[in-house]
DNA sequence: CTAGGTTGCCTAAAGGGTTTAGGCAAGCGC
DNA sequence: GCGCTTGCCTAAACCCTTTAGGCAACCTAG
C-alpha cells in the first residue's frame, strides 16, 4: 500500500487551487481527498478540521497578495504606488478568484494577528506617507483605502456592474484617479 | 394531524431571522424544519430547494433595505442625503447582519433584474444628482459609493478594524465628509 | 541489516444536511 | 356530505464531517 505523501503544505496548496477552480466555499475535505485519491479520514493526519484548512488556505492566500503588493510597491510613491497596488489586489483577485475570497475570511484575532494581513495595513499606511495627513485622518484614510479595494473587486466579481455602459476598466483607473484627488485634498473635519 | 400553516412567505421569513441569529450561511432547510416543529421533506412543497430559500432571503433584504433607503432620502439632497443614504445600509447590517450578508448574495441576472437592487442603483443615481457629475462620471461615481460602503460594512463586520484607536462611528462620518467633498470636486481625467 | 517504534493511510461507524418518491388525511369547493 | 386538492408525513439515497482503531510502510538504532 503505497503512500501518497501528504503534507500540510502540499494539501493546502491543492486546497488553494481547487478554492480557484470550484469557489472557496466549495472547497471541501471529501473533495481534497479525491484530488489525492486518498480516503477523508486520512487528511485528518494532516489538518485538524475543514476549518483548519480554510484557515491555511486565507493565510497563504494573505501572505502571496502582501508579497505582491511589496513587490509593486518597491520604489514606487504618491499616485504611482496607490495605482500599483490597486491593481496588485484587482488582478489577485481575478486570477485566483477562490484565494481572494479566502482572504475575506474571518480569522480570529490572535491568528489575524500573526498573518500577512498586519503586511497589507502597514503598507496601506506606507502610501499614504506620500500624502499629507496626520493621525487620526491617517487611521480613516486607511480604512478607506480598504474598503473602496474590497468593495470594488467583491461588486465587480459579484457581477454587480456587468450591466452598463462604461467598462470596469476605466472606472477603476478612475476612481484610483478620484481617490488620489481626495488624499491630496483631504477635507478638514 | 395538525396542519403548520407553512407557506413560502412565513418560510422565508423565519428564513431572515435565523439568518441575524446564526449567519446566513448557517441557514439551512433543517435548522428551518426545525424551528417549524416540521419535518424537513415537508418544506419542499413551498420551497424548491436549499438555494430557492437563500434567493428568497436576499430579495426579502434588498426590499427592506431599499424601503428603508427610500424613506431616508425622501426630502433631502446633498451631504445631507449622502450621510443619510450611508447610514441606512450600515444601520441595517448592524440590525440584520444575516439579511445583510444576504444582500451580497450573486444573483443570476434575471432575478437581479426584478429584485430590489435596481431600485438601489436608482437611489445612488439620485444622490448624485445633487453635485455636478455627467456620465461617464456619474457612473463611476456610483460605483465608487456602492464600493466604499460595501466595503466599509464587509470590513467592519468581519472585525478588521476592531484592534485600532479611531472608533468605527468616527471614521464612517469622516468618510462620508471625504466622499462630499470628492463628490463636490470630481476631478477631471 | 534487521527489530523497533513511529507515522501514514486505511476501514468502520455515527451524525447531520439535501433531495426525491410515494402515502394518508385535513379541509376546501361543490 | 363527497371528492379532490394539497399539506405534511415516512422512507430512502446520497454527500460531507469527524472520531476510533488497525495494519503496514518507513526510519532509525543497534
Amino acid at each position: 500500500m503505497a503512500r501518497a505523501g501528504l503534507t500540510p503544505e502540499r494539501l493546502v496548496r491543492a486546497g488553494a487551487e481547487l478554492a480557484d477552480e470550484i469557489g472557496f466555499d466549495q472547497v471541501t475535505l471529501s473533495a481534497l481527498a479525491r484530488r489525492f485519491d486518498v480516503r477523508v479520514a486520512s487528511l485528518y493526519s494532516h489538518l485538524r478540521n475543514s476549518q483548519d484548512l480554510r484557515t491555511r488556505i486565507a493565510l497563504l492566500a494573505l501572505e502571496e497578495l502582501a508579497d505582491r503588493a511589496a513587490a509593486a510597491l518597491a520604489g514606487r510613491a504618491g499616485r504611482d504606488a496607490l495605482a500599483a497596488f490597486a491593481d496588485v489586489y484587482r488582478d489577485y483577485a481575478r486570477e485566483h478568484p477562490g484565494r481572494y475570497d479566502a482572504t475575506r475570511l474571518r480569522l480570529d484575532p490572535e491568528t489575524a494577528a500573526a498573518s500577512a494581513g498586519v503586511r497589507h495595513a502597514e503598507m496601506t499606511r506606507a502610501i499614504l506617507r506620500g500624502y499629507d495627513l496626520a493621525e487620526p485622518d491617517q487611521t480613516h484614510a486607511v480604512r478607506l483605502l480598504g474598503s473602496v479595494f474590497h468593495g470594488y473587486i467583491s461588486l465587480e466579481a459579484a457581477g454587480g456592474f456587468s450591466h452598463s455602459a462604461p467598462d470596469t476598466q476605466e472606472t477603476w483607473t478612475r476612481i484610483v484617479d478620484a481617490l488620489d484627488a481626495l488624499l491630496r485634498n483631504w477635507p478638514a473635519p
